[in-house]
DNA sequence: AATCAATCGTGGGCCCGGCCAACAAATCTT
DNA sequence: AAGATTTGTTGGCCGGGCCCACGATTGATT
């Protein structure tokens, strides 16, 4: 402690969106990892399932696309939530390039539990928003998630 | 384009703060890797240059807490900048265990450049978004963060 | 029908960023 | 004087995003 407010960041850093979402993002990241770690998966697992939840079966491919997720790592995870028996994998028969990946029962009440914990996830992470802000905060990420990847295929 | 709206994302994650904050952050980090890689810089660079002209100079471990940057790679990014020459490096005679990192007048010129540029960033990013709702939107994820680092202390 | 392009699953690798461990030198504590 | 703490530095680990290459399969072009 020989300088005053050693822990003290930049106003330069503290003012900007960009520094503000990067750091608020693996503080972020901290809590999620920990809520994982305990029943041993990662966001990854919860994407698929909630996927497969909301749109129902699908091919890898489809899968990656729609969490966002390249097609390397929905191998290793189907692998894993395959081995888990969470989810089925099987050939597609109508096109046989395909997997047709299935959420099995136990896989549905695994995602009803992690959701459960991703909530209360969102609890610590927004604890100092008001409801409305919460609502407001959202839409706006939502906004600049939108813009942001329209103008990256553009 | 077997199942309708391959790129759809579940409302599961879409709607959760946690997920837009992580998938937006990584979005930032193309836009910013982009505005950086024409000048060879990264983020750490300017944050480091920034507490430099703010705070006035310090050691590697007190700039490394004040930008949160571990002391590994303040190492690094300071041999960098020095070999640029936009920040002098000296021991400390008071405490010859530290380095006395100084600001050199390029350094401050190249600041001021690489703010202009992160300007711009935050207005792409921030795009889609009034000035009302991004003086919201700063201030929300400035609580967030200030709760979230107060949390990890405790 | 034959050929070329596109898609799928899979495996491999690269890079970035955050985190931690260790260690010698120096300083602070008692 | 002895032990704990800080500092700079090197090295490594892990998660996650991204890209490339390959064989197999399907779709489009002619």
């Amino acid at each position: 402690m020989d300088t005053p407010a050693d822990d003290r960041t930049p106003a330069l850093l503290r003012g900007r969106p960009s520094w503000l979402l990067t750091h608020l993002a693996t503080q972020v990241g901290h809590v999620l990892g920990a809520a994982f770690d305990a029943g041993e998966f990662r966001r990854y697992h919860y994407a698929l399932l909630a996927a497969l939840d909301e749109f129902g079966p699908g091919s890898q491919a489809t899968l990656g696309r729609r969490c966002r997720i390249d097609r390397s790592y929905v191998v290793e995870a189907v692998n894993e939530l395959a081995a888990r028996g969470l989810v089925h994998r099987a050939p597609d028969s109508a096109d046989r390039r395909r997997n047709v990946i299935t959420l099995t029962p136990e896989g549905r009440a695994q995602l009803d539990r992690m959701s459960r914990t991703l909530d209360d996830v969102q609890d610590t992470v927004t604890a100092p928003l008001s409801a409305a802000e919460r609502a407001q905060l959202t839409g706006y990420l939502d906004r600049m998630l939108d813009h942001l990847q329209a103008q990256r295929r553009g």
